[in-house]
RNA sequence: GCCCAGAUAGCUCAGUCGGUAGAGCAGAGGACUGAAAAUCCUCGUGUCGGUGGUUCGAUUCCGCCUCUGGGCA
């Protein structure tokens, strides 16, 4: 039998912490965020983080676990998730997983294989310097030799990918298009409850501009200096995310803060557009659209709780 | 009231020595299997302010009108 699995998704500024948190309280949950930056300390007003008054008692995991400057993906975020559900199982509640990152929740749904494909950061330094050295074409043309079919659908300018792509050639001996095509046959050891929360566009963005003012007036900034201070840097893959680099950039003298401020709307609107590409092409996913509900909380969660219980998931 | 400069894509503007037009930004769509808040790909028809004239043909030249800047009174 499979296993019951509940998921609250959606583009940034949807709305899905608070969602989260009224379902566990609903139903005796923990939620498991999945999310990519919300793992990281110091890092708070940037992404959004819920704040300890805001969880009212309901356990959270995977976040403020990290140091900003220790590493953190997919198969990492997959091997701490599964650890989480299983305790979460042992202490007699349901796990909850929320959060934006499709990628992440994507290798929970599939249970997705990594194998021992460790990043090489040594090769991927020598590639890199390759690639800016003699253009992009000569990796790509490396992958052509090792594995056609991907260099066949991964694009020579996204080094990024032809790198990976090569650096697992190098250690599995086999193409990674091999081992995508197997692992996407894959079919999920659960009974999903995968909920997408959406609302019109134009709404949508502008919650994400009000939002950006918010974070501004909170002391994003601020935020940004603190981390500058501890002597984190914007090379850091945490210093990559929405808000960091932006601000970062600002610091530095780039640009004045207006521009700053513009850019980082601007990029988080696209970034909640790339979401919603990701979770148009899950299959499994239940699209919510929280304006049917009023953007009522309780509306939305009895809406939840009606559908599990005729999935008897509960 | 007079003089000058503008009026072209949602915005800022370029351009057409007369053959119905193109950049940046904004926006839209897509990809994604160990960096994913990352990375990458694709997409530009708009009464060229209105109206009359010249012309085979006007967004382009000329007249008038409207609006917006700036200057002079």
């Amino acid at each position: 039998m499979k296993k019951p699995l509940i998921i609250i998704t959606g583009p940034t500024a949807s709305g899905k912490t608070s969602v989260s948190i009224e379902l566990a309280k609903a139903i005796n949950g923990a939620v498991i965020s999945a999310d990519s930056m919300q793992v990281y300390k110091y890092m708070d007003i940037g992404t959004a983080k819920v704040t300890k008054e805001e969880q009212q008692g309901v356990d959270h995991y995977l976040i403020d676990e990290l140091e900003p400057n220790e590493p953190f993906h997919v198969q990492l975020f997959q091997q701490k998730t599964k650890d989480y559900m299983d305790k979460i199982i042992s202490e007699g509640k349901q796990p909850i997983i929320a959060g934006g990152t499709g990628f992440y929740i994507q290798s929970i749904i599939y249970d997705t294989h990594f194998e021992a494909v460790e990043a090489d950061e040594s090769y991927r330094d020598e590639l890199l310097k390759l690639s800016n050295k003699k253009g992009v074409l000569v990796l790509h043309n490396q992958l052509k030799q090792v594995d056609p079919y991907s260099a066949e659908t991964i694009h020579p300018n996204n080094v990024k990918r032809v790198i990976r792509a090569l650096e697992y050639y190098r250690q599995a001996g086999q193409p990674i298009s091999v081992h995508n095509e197997k692992e996407r046959q894959r079919e999920t050891p659960y009974h999903l409850a995968y909920y997408v929360l959406t609302m019109n566009r134009e709404r949508l963005y502008s919650r994400i501009n009000e939002r950006v003012d918010l974070m501004i007036q909170k002391g994003l900034v601020e935020e940004v200096n603190h981390l500058k201070d501890m002597g984190y840097t914007k090379e850091l893959i945490a210093m990559k995310g929405l808000g960091y680099k932006e601000i970062f950039g600002y610091l530095d003298g780039e640009y004045d803060l207006d521009h700053a401020i513009n850019k980082l709307k601007r990029d988080t609107r696209h970034y909640a557009k790339r979401q919603l590409t990701w979770f148009k092409r899950e299959r499994q996913v239940s699209w919510l659209n929280v304006e049917d509900y009023d953007f009522n909380l309780q509306k939305i969660v009895d809406k939840i709780l009606k559908d599990i219980e005729l999935m008897k998931i509960i």
